[in-house]
DNA sequence: GTGAAAGCGCTAACAA
DNA sequence: TTGTTAGCGCTTTCAC
């Protein structure tokens, strides 16, 4: 890898004309073209890690989430990455498995690594921002939110409950359970109270045991509606608040004999692949990519100096049914 | 973000002294608990672009793939991400959409951000691995191979092919197609080998046409899949070639009101999430995890300094019938 | 075992 | 417009 020195040695100017001429400022015609015909013979390409280390900063961003083999957070990456190419900027996509750890790290690599800005779905509330903000790196929660001061883009999930749970009841089912994500974090609280504010105003009966709280994953909502199933008086639908925990409980159904025509089920997010769909699947479709690109949207004004005050964009998730066959 | 040179002055010890604590080398005992409590005590973590500019080498794996969004490569990706944890690496996932121009872009910045190698799965045979490998970095190449010297870990093709279409024959199916990948991409010729070989051997019908090449998504599947069933005399099974491209088969059959327990199918690959499976589907599993997490066990130990010669690795696919309910 | 000092490749004052 | 020069924060000889 050649230098700017060797250019600039080539070309017969100085290491700083280089410079300046992949940077874009002033610099005399005749210079550029000496230049930009010395590096193309030497197939010099201008060094990031100097860059980085000189300027404190470099075009990375870098995006974390919880799991990247949930279709809606790759969905969510597509469009941060999308955004950030027509910017220049690369995306560094980490998983942090939902492990306050993982993500500890990974936000101490992006501020050790001088990336541009941050993109993350918190593991928790308790994430420590400090080090990435201390640095001045402009930071966005997408998807969940964070008590930490920094810009957000969510999506409006009680609407979304109470979207999915109103489905349910026009489609005359009775006795609507809800499979919610584990207590503690805000996104699912507000999901499973869209869900409370409807089978309360619509009087529908709800037992003991009919709001379950599971782990994000399929084996979650597995397991979850297995215990729905269980009671007394079990359901006759149920509102599931993300797309995996959905897979689960169909397949909790199917196992059960149960035909998912005769039980109502309602996904808060997409079932990705599925088909046939069953036609009793309602599906409140969540802005994923729209969403990642959004929040690339604002973090790029911000690393571009961007000072008004913190924001907070709402996305409305928009309901589908009957199903789509994808 | 303190440096060095603070630590230094905190501990009454040199610079050089707080480099070789962190990196490991010779320090009295005593120094070293001054140079750790005075990091401590400032919050000092490393600057890795120092570091990297001055080792001219990283710490971080380059992963470049066709598709994020298609499960076989988030599972991929997983695998080279465990392992990489293992060793104390950072893994960069960047997708290349299949664009061999996206692919030379990251490729570049691979190179000039000094990451420590690349795994890579290649978009087209014409990978320019030139700067990269100038550099001295080693590369390994994942499930698609490249006319390029590099080390690389792959599936037994053939075999899944050959797997999937006896399956096939097994069940008693006669006219059995194929829809296969694009021309020219060499793993998606083996595998449609595999299935030309079964189907001579066994002497079952072959119809023009029964051979479709599709681009690798949904989209191309169900095309083929309609392009099957518009022949006149249209087959009764068929072998994809990829998980995506059975998606858009089976739901070209689910649109042609064909129950897909009277059609043959079989895939190379396993249709995520899918419920309930169809029984007559036939799944080959590659394994994805596994296929990445050799891959940077490779990668990572040319990184230490293994200059043995380059080897190919393949990896055994495996049947799975009657289809696992996930 | 430890310190002084040079330098990785680049950018940004400051001068000219 | 252009060149000179001083670092960015770290590692690594080379002395001691």
């Amino acid at each position: 890898m050649a230098t700017i020195y060797e250019v600039a040695a080539l070309a017969g100017v100085s290491p700083a004309t280089v410079s300046r001429v992949f940077n874009g400022n002033t610099v005399s015609e005749e210079k550029q073209r000496l230049v930009r015909d010395a590096a193309q013979q030497l197939g010099f390409t201008p060094n990031k890690t100097a860059r980085r280390l000189r300027k404190q900063s470099s075009e990375i961003i870098c995006l974390l989430v919880p799991d990247i083999e949930n279709p809606f957070f790759t969905a969510l990456a597509r469009g941060v990455e999308d955004r950030a190419q027509e910017s220049g900027f690369s995306v560094v996509l980490c998983n942090t498995d939902d492990d306050p750890a993982k993500e500890l790290r990974y936000l101490q690599i992006a501020a050790s690594e001088h990336m541009a800005g941050v993109i993350l779905s918190p593991a928790s509330d308790e994430v420590d921002l400090g080090a990435i903000a201390s640095l001045g790196r402009p930071v966005v929660a997408v998807d969940r939110t964070t008590p930490y001061p920094v810009d957000a883009v969510k999506i409006d999930n009680r609407a979304a409950g109470i979207a999915a749970t109103t489905a349910l009841v026009e489609a005359g089912f009775r006795r609507i359970a809800c499979i919610a994500g584990p207590a503690g974090i805000e996104e699912t609280e507000d999901r499973y109270l869209g869900w409370k504010q409807v089978v309360t105003a619509r009087k529908t009966l709800v037992r003991d045991g009919f709001l379950q709280h599971a782990n994000f994953r399929v084996d979650g909502g597995r397991a979850a509606m297995n215990a729905l199933l269980d009671l007394v008086q079990p359901p006759d639908a149920v509102v599931t608040t993300n797309n995996l925990m959905a897979i689960g409980a169909l397949q909790a159904l199917h196992e059960a004999g149960i035909d998912p025509e005769d039980f109502g089920v309602a996904v808060l997010g997409e079932l990705p692949y599925l088909l046939p769909p069953p036609s009793s699947v309602v599906q409140v479709r969540l802005p994923a990519r729209h969403l990642g690109r959004t929040a690339a949207t604002m973090l790029l004004e911000r690393i571009g100096g961007d000072t008004q005050p913190l924001r907070t964009v709402v996305l409305r998730a928009e309901i589908a049914r009957p199903p789509l066959s994808l």
